[in-house]
DNA sequence: TTGACGTAATTAGCTCACTAACTATAATGT
DNA sequence: ACATTATAGTTAGTGAGCTAATTACGTCAA
């Protein structure tokens, strides 16, 4: 998601108001500062899982592997746990069988189906990233100290009015 | 940015707790937390724009044009301010020159530069955008009453500490 | 029992990011 | 003056998302 980089400062948001009187500068600075931030998260995630060679979409895909009891799920599945398309989740297991950290095995009750199951060599790959990964998250969310209740609050509040938007 | 859909309950976060002690299941499920929520803003704004056949990327580029004064703006510096790379801006000024929305120009005194300039018709689907995205700003961040600026604060906590993620 | 509909996964083709390499032009330093 | 270096923009190729169409298989009802 690309998200403006230079923000508006006041001058620019009051020549914008003498075209578009609704807007009201304050709430529109607040709003982009919210999504840069939001955005300069996920990069964080995304640049700290690049040190391992690995990309959000398959981490999390490998995550929901280790999830199942026995490391097996099909593809429909985790497509709807990942919040992805179905076509999206057979591009990411491509991905991952390639690297070897999912193997592919046909369902036997049902021939449609397909069984994705986490190889060694992909819990390893996770074993490798995890640790690092949950210290890192204990310090960020740690940094807030007893706020962290706060701000997911305050958050919660606009995500539940997003639909304002539509 | 992919986001995981299906968050994990304490029950999940514990059988991995096994296999990586340093898992602190309320900070893992509120950090977890913040990048959906964070990543739903995003998709918002993203649907929001559909509905004007605009995608975030173009729409910002002509946020820019208007911005200067003679509409006018030198594709790399469109570059910089959007924060993509000059072959991601290269691709937005091609999407937008096949709707019509700007207009590439030769620049006179330096035969390298071209010059992107926002078209009546650009002008005119800004136009068209710009009121009811303004007045769901203020609708969307209005919901937080007098919070909004302890949201960006709190938010800003993380901002500033995200680094300990590398 | 077979025809219609439903479901699982994949494929094909689109968008919009990216990096690296290329072309053209400008600026600089010897 | 000319070789080097720097800059502007584009092109080529990759990756990960999407939708729509396709293939294969199941299910169910007349």
């Amino acid at each position: 998601m690309l998200v403006l980089q230079d923000l508006p400062d006041e001058q620019i948001l009051k020549k914008f108001a003498d075209r578009y009187p609704d807007v009201q500068v304050d709430k529109v600075i607040q709003f982009l500062s919210l999504l840069r931030m939001s955005d300069d998260l996920g990069l964080m995630l995304d640049s700290f899982l690049a040190q391992y060679d690995l990309l959000q979409g398959r981490w999390w895909v490998l995550i929901l592997l280790m999830r199942e009891d026995d490391y097996l799920a099909k593809p429909s599945d985790l497509a709807e746990k990942a919040g992805v398309s179905r076509a999206t989740m057979t591009g990411l297991i491509d991905g991952l069988l390639k690297e070897g950290l999912v193997s592919r095995r046909p369902c036997t009750t049902d021939r449609r189906q397909v069984l994705i199951e986490l190889t060694e060599a992909g819990q390893a790959k996770l074993d490798s990233v995890m640790p690092a990964y949950y210290q890192r998250v204990n310090a960020l969310i740690g940094s807030l100290g007893k706020d962290a209740g706060r701000l997911l609050e305050l958050l919660s509040v606009l995500h539940k009015n997003r639909h304002t938007f539509d």
